[in-house]
DNA sequence: ATCCATGTGTGATAAATATTTCACAATTGT
DNA sequence: ACAATTGTGAAATATTTATCACACATGGAT
């Protein structure tokens, strides 16, 4: 039961009345502006508040600190706190499970790295990429690695519905080459490299930026060397406990992206969409819907 | 346009091109919990992001700062501005995008449906299944449909480092009775299926079933009709504004599963991926971290 | 394989700032 | 007028910042 639920504009508030009238006013002062004004040299703070020196210290004291740093030091803390958790309702998702459980610290840090994605995204960029992978005139490859080529699969699972003209290639294997050899200008890569950083990848962005290819890259927040050959690149954060990274955020962009391509598209891949449903039903491959 | 819209934040990320190794990864820890690490003392900073601390003099003047201190006064300046700015909009994840944006829409489904599925996992079911994956004496299937095998896969990639003894099976193949032949009881199939639910993957289950073995299903919120055969079976909710399901909660899930394998086993796997990576080593697959 | 340029950490140090505390005078309200 | 509060100016301390020289590692080039 450590946990401190108080923050420091809260206790601020309930000494208020302890307090004389050179450091409430003080006190009004940096809860004016909370908490960046606490957060300067005490000297600033004082002229701030129209106080002198020793009231902003004697006042810190009273208010229970060792002295300006330490209220600093917690102020800092505080919104640390607050910056990581601004949706903190759910402290579990499975609610069943205690908060040490796998499934929630597992979810805490995809749920964190989904927010520090998006965050850093610019949404302009991300709509000229759906647009450049949406456009059915230029060949549109998409590349993957030795984990990472699943998550192009799925990419390139659904592109093939929204539009021709795709080829799915896997950096690791050895025909890739040959592939290259019908690429050029205006054509499109989608290129996904986590660390550990493929050299075939690595390789492959080269020789397709040499024939003036354009690359879309899907990466994690360290960066593939391949984001100085691409047009637009997206990080994503994989950290989560475990030995492994996470796939997840990068999947939650790849799924965006295809509904937004889709979005553009959409006559054209309702059509297709309707031919591949046709398709289906007469090689059974599903079931019927029940 | 007198308008001073360039946060610090943002002019990090324009520079991280210009930046060292151990510049970017300073900045990438000050961008980790932002602004409040930046706040704190030049010497803090540089423990926290264990980089030294003339390193840290180094990069804030690169950035084009006179020093630490107007630095720090800067990123003040800008939390001030910030918390009187009452268009500070906590409910989209994109910020940069408007709340319509497909990256917010998107976002909000999937976190939803993280939510709900992990508010209906039974904890002690999922750590079973867990156990049940984790036990190197039962072989291991790992069964995916036409677009679940990339999930199926990626399970595969991982599991194959953490155990020996497993197989992965595409249930839109047609070679997958085959490897029914060797299996039995106590033998233990992963299985994914969502909507459209597959015929093939039905029918291979059944015979898995009929031969003793346990099916662990991974399914969605309307269950595949799998789910009467198996002895754990966990679905998501897969909605999302689009023309197609997510993927993204059950990769959640899959990826938790796999941490927590891991955890059972952790020794092994320890030597088992220090062999992988001594032998990605020899092939020179991967760049050396630069 | 060897060498070189670059980047990085260490430890030390000087300079700059910040904090804390004094004593005392000025102010204020009672 | 008294007691409490506050500001002033200053000084002592403590901390922080900015550099320096140097050793060491690394990756790339020859």
């Amino acid at each position: 039961m450590a946990e401190e639920t108080l923050t420091i504009s809260d206790r601020i508030q309930h000494k208020l009345d302890d307090l004389t009238r050179a450091e409430r006013q003080l006190a009004l002062s940096i809860l004016e502006n909370y908490p960046a004004s606490g957060l300067g040299p005490l000297t600033a703070l004082a002229k701030d508040a129209d106080v002198s020196v020793p009231t902003v210290a004697r006042m810190v004291q009273k208010l229970g600190f060792k002295g300006y740093p330490e209220f600093q030091s917690e102020l800092r803390e505080e919104l640390r706190a607050k910056a990581k958790n601004p949706i903190a309702k759910h402290d579990t998702w499975a609610e069943a499970a205690p908060s040490g459980h796998m499934l929630n610290r597992f979810t805490d840090a995809v749920i964190d790295n989904i927010r520090h994605t998006l965050g850093q995204i610019d949404p302009a960029a991300f709509d000229a990429a759906c647009a450049l992978a949406g456009d059915a005139d230029r060949h549109l490859y998409i590349v993957g690695g030795r984990i990472t080529h699943t998550l192009a699969e799925y990419l390139f699972l659904h592109m093939q519905v929204i539009r021709p003209n795709l080829t799915h290639v896997q950096s690791t294997s050895n025909s890739w080459p040959h592939y290259l050899l019908n690429a050029g200008k205006g054509d499109v890569f989608i290129i996904f490299d986590v660390r550990r950083y493929e050299n075939n990848t690595l390789k492959l962005a080269e020789m397709a930026h040499a024939r003036g290819a354009q690359i879309i890259l899907f990466t994690d927040q360290w960066r593939s060397p391949v984001h100085q050959l691409a047009t637009h690149s997206f990080s994503s954060r994989i950290v989560v406990p475990s030995a492994w990274d996470s796939a997840a955020t990068t999947m939650l962009l790849v799924e965006t992206m295809v509904a937004s391509v889709q979005n553009l598209h959409w006559e054209g891949t309702k059509a297709r969409m309707e031919e591949l449903e046709e398709m289906f039903d007469q090689t059974r491959l599903f079931r019927k819907f029940t």
